[in-house]
DNA sequence: GCTCGATTTGACCATTTGGTCAGGTTTTTC
DNA sequence: GAAAAACCTGACCAAATGGTCAAATCGAGC
């Protein structure tokens, strides 16, 4: 039955992201907001071509103009969205303060959260499925990054700036931590009964982690 | 169009969990089963009834049998999941150890992803929708239950046995961490190369886990 | 080995879904 | 301002999908 592979379409008036005209412009963008909220929502197989249409305002067909297939859609989506999500790593300043490059880091991790929990929930719906649009970015790219940035965190280590721990599974720490006010919101919701698009309630989430992250559990010696 | 609300169906043999005969046991386990694996790979929407029939070992006239509709089987495979997810955290003692209790708490819920690593995919994903069907439980049972345990931990903090850290946002921080090992199985198999299936794997995440929330990221005086 | 309810099946159905296409309308270009 | 290109639409289609139903088959108790 071939359950989720994701086929492979034609083109139309561009397949790569560069518009031609500002009509396109405009439609392209409108296009992969709507999907967004839907692929979001429902992963690839259970989004509706019909709903994005509707969504961005636009025949079924017209859409199907711009983009010639549902899975062209979903890819053009989800390289948008990649980006976005790698960037603040790569941001992390090996000659800058731990303390203060980690505390960045994962306030920016929290601010894409905040800021955009729909491409947060399309990137965790992409995983569910086992990531096979993405998968090879994970394997090339991405893993490239963590390495590279691991390599910071030992360095810290070494030199005495932070303790040393599995740089890692604190890079996945960071992450799972992050992500998760987004793509978990009605439960945060349900127990906090706010969340993170709240900014007092973000900053609050950002000291939490911090001193949590930073400070650990165990009592220390002086600070009562 | 109504998205992705999910109705309601008749019953046949047994619309709760209690199976009349031998048959009925086994094949709603199976079906449970199958449909675990469907719709945590593809949620509710993207979940095809064949399938999870195909995957059942049985004619989907027959799964229809057990269960009357498609949404009829997703909300008794929430129900059977819920239970398992919760019962880590009851079993946190106020009495213990903060470092063992919270230790074993981990370990659990580590354990949980590595052995129900679908039915912790089927969790994120009824997230992901804005957990349409298990909103009422997470505003009941799972508040009251985090509620209780905050207590515990403040409890734990107002004693000097850990720091005063925010107790939710620690508890937001447990669950994340370890359910993205399954939830997120793709991207951390193409950074490490294994995942939380893999024995070793699992000590060696459960260990860099509580190094890092206990011991936290700032060098301790005394310990190099 | 018969009976009655439990189980199973395949044919069938209405609706939905992704996608095509011929032709019409608008915008750009010269 | 006309030709060409870009844009848009509604009708249409084949396949897929959730679900129904009458009839066939099975199985435990008598």
């Amino acid at each position: 039955m071939e359950a989720g592979r994701i086929p492979d379409a034609g083109t139309e008036p561009e397949s790569d992201g560069a518009p031609r005209t500002r009509i396109q412009e405009k439609n392209r963008a409108r296009i992969l907001e709507a999907a967004l909220g839907t692929f979001s929502r429902f992963g690839y197989r259970g989004a509706r071509v019909d709903q994005i249409a509707e969504d961005a305002g636009m025949s079924k067909s017209n859409l199907l103009y711009y983009f010639g297939s549902k899975s062209e859609i979903y890819k053009a989506v989800l390289a948008d969205l990649l980006d976005r999500w790698l960037a603040p790593l790569r941001t992390l300043d090996p000659d800058g303060d731990p303390r203060k490059e980690l505390t960045a880091y994962i306030e920016q991790k929290l601010q894409f959260s905040a800021d955009y929990p729909q491409a947060s929930r399309l990137f965790a719906n992409e995983m569910l499925q086992g990531a096979p649009v993405i998968r090879d970015v994970l394997a090339g790219p991405l893993k490239a990054l963590v390495d590279e940035k691991s390599q910071v965190l030992r360095h810290w280590a070494e030199r005495g700036r932070i303790r040393p721990v599995d740089p890692t599974h604190l890079i996945f720490l960071i992450w799972a931590t992050t992500q998760t006010y987004a793509d978990f919101a009605p439960q945060i919701e349900a127990i906090t009964g706010t969340g993170v698009h709240d900014e007092a309630f973000r900053r609050q989430a950002l000291q939490a982690l911090t001193d949590l992250i930073f400070g650990g559990l165990l009592p220390r010696p002086g600070s009562p």
